[in-house]
DNA sequence: TGCAGCTTGTGATTCCGATCACAGCGCCTG
DNA sequence: CAGGCGCTGTGATCGGAATCACAAGCTGCA
């Protein structure tokens, strides 16, 4: 099913790190060959923005390494992180099927290489390869999950500390499935602080809190899980 | 462009209001054909429930008349709406499409007629008319955006009476292009606190600020907006 | 080495909005 | 017409989180 002919991997998938359930891998041989006449690959440094909110669409960035932040932010200089995006993530596909303004900003936090597709060229491939536009559908019905995920989080939490524990959780089972429950620590304060909508000071205190009652420890720069279960029931907004 | 061969317009297109960019209007005629035979309609009453949140995705709704509440909730009995459907709007499209559970309740709050297309059904179809399929990214990347609309509204706001606001605006500019600012009352604040994240006390009180300060005014079912730029002022946060 | 600029910890204060409690009001139904 | 139920207004109270303020730690660069 992979790398038919000895082909390399990545001549039959647009992305570079290899997963299967992913938008560009596993398609047809014609519509790879055209995906890879089409995009272009760049690296970008700490820092570097891929496109900002507002923006008219220029394209998608396919993330090959590193981490971009996606982040939209109000007139009086709030801001909300709205995803942590890694490796595999299709970013800017929304802006780029329905022609609207990009609706965050794409910083890199971590270096790494992306590749880009113009779009009019993937508009035109989409055209083009019919079954590869229910992909994008799919891909985008994702998105939708985890945008409303964040919802949730917003509109139904009635304190920070709920909302912490639940980004806690959330870090522990996207990150490792092999029951080691402990995450290294990237962001900081004020950035966990636009997570869940709370100011770097509240973070703070909250690991301060946390770290008292055992619920999590520091060990170097890994946060370890000492207590799952409390988190939990925080999370349910008992204990309170 | 519609109605070709003197066709009723409802045979070219699977929804009863007339909207031209609509997702399933003017297919082509074959596509058209194969919709109409794998639909089915029915009349709902007030309060009935499309789908609920968590259940396994049946199928899509179409919505031909009435109104819908998009809303979901915590185990705690917190409630957020994400959203007032209206005619033209396509119920259970994320679900249907990624095969994940519904991720809100969807409850009649006006009475109205809808048309059900079965999960496998759709799915088969889309994998027939490519064409249709690239509609529906588009569908699905314009849910996208309402939702990041709502998390703008919940997460760059500090007040409850910046998101009334907001939502006032919202209102106005939904309504009606004819400039007529006003709009009828549908909701119960109960309904409206769900919407913008607060409680049923604070928006009654909002109102009788809003009220007092003469930025609104009740004329019968109907809200007047008397001073809209006052409300835009509130909701970039100056006047606080 | 040392300074400058982020980041983090923590106290003090303030204030907004949730919560509780209750009264009036409209509407429907028996 | 009475009684009940859902919606609305408003006061009183309380608590939790934002805000302000400052000290101390860390990192990297000159």
């Amino acid at each position: 099913m992979r790398a038919p002919y000895g082909l390399n991997i990545l001549d039959n998938c647009i992305t570079c790190p290899v997963r299967e359930d992913h938008l560009f891998c596993n398609l047809p041989e014609v519509a790879v060959r055209k995906l890879n006449e089409i995009k272009s690959t760049a690296i970008y440094p700490k820092s570097a923005l891929l496109f900002t909110e507002g923006q008219q669409p220029r394209g998608v960035f396919v993330l090959c390494t590193g981490k971009v932040k996606l982040s939209a932010s109000s007139v009086g200089g709030k801001t909300v992180i709205t995803k942590i995006s890694e490796a595999g993530d299709v970013l800017g596909l929304n802006s780029a099927i329905s022609n609207r303004p990009y609706e965050v900003t794409a910083e890199m936090i971590e270096p790494g290489q992306a590749n880009f597709i113009a779009q009019d060229a993937l508009l035109q491939f989409l055209r083009e390869h019919g079954e590869v536009a229910l992909r994008v559908a799919e891909q985008l019905s994702r998105n939708y999950y985890t945008a409303y995920e964040k919802i949730r989080t917003l509109g139904l939490t009635n304190s920070p500390a709920e909302r912490f524990a639940k980004l806690l959780l959330s870090w522990i089972d996207s990150e490792n499935g092999s029951g080691l429950q402990q995450v290294k620590l990237t962001l900081t304060h004020e950035e966990i602080g636009e997570m869940i909508g709370t100011t770097r000071e509240t973070v703070s205190r909250l690991f301060s809190d946390f770290k008292k009652q055992q619920l999590v420890e520091l060990k170097g720069a890994s946060l370890v899980i000492r207590d799952k279960p409390a988190l939990e029931r925080i999370v349910n907004s008992w204990a309170r």
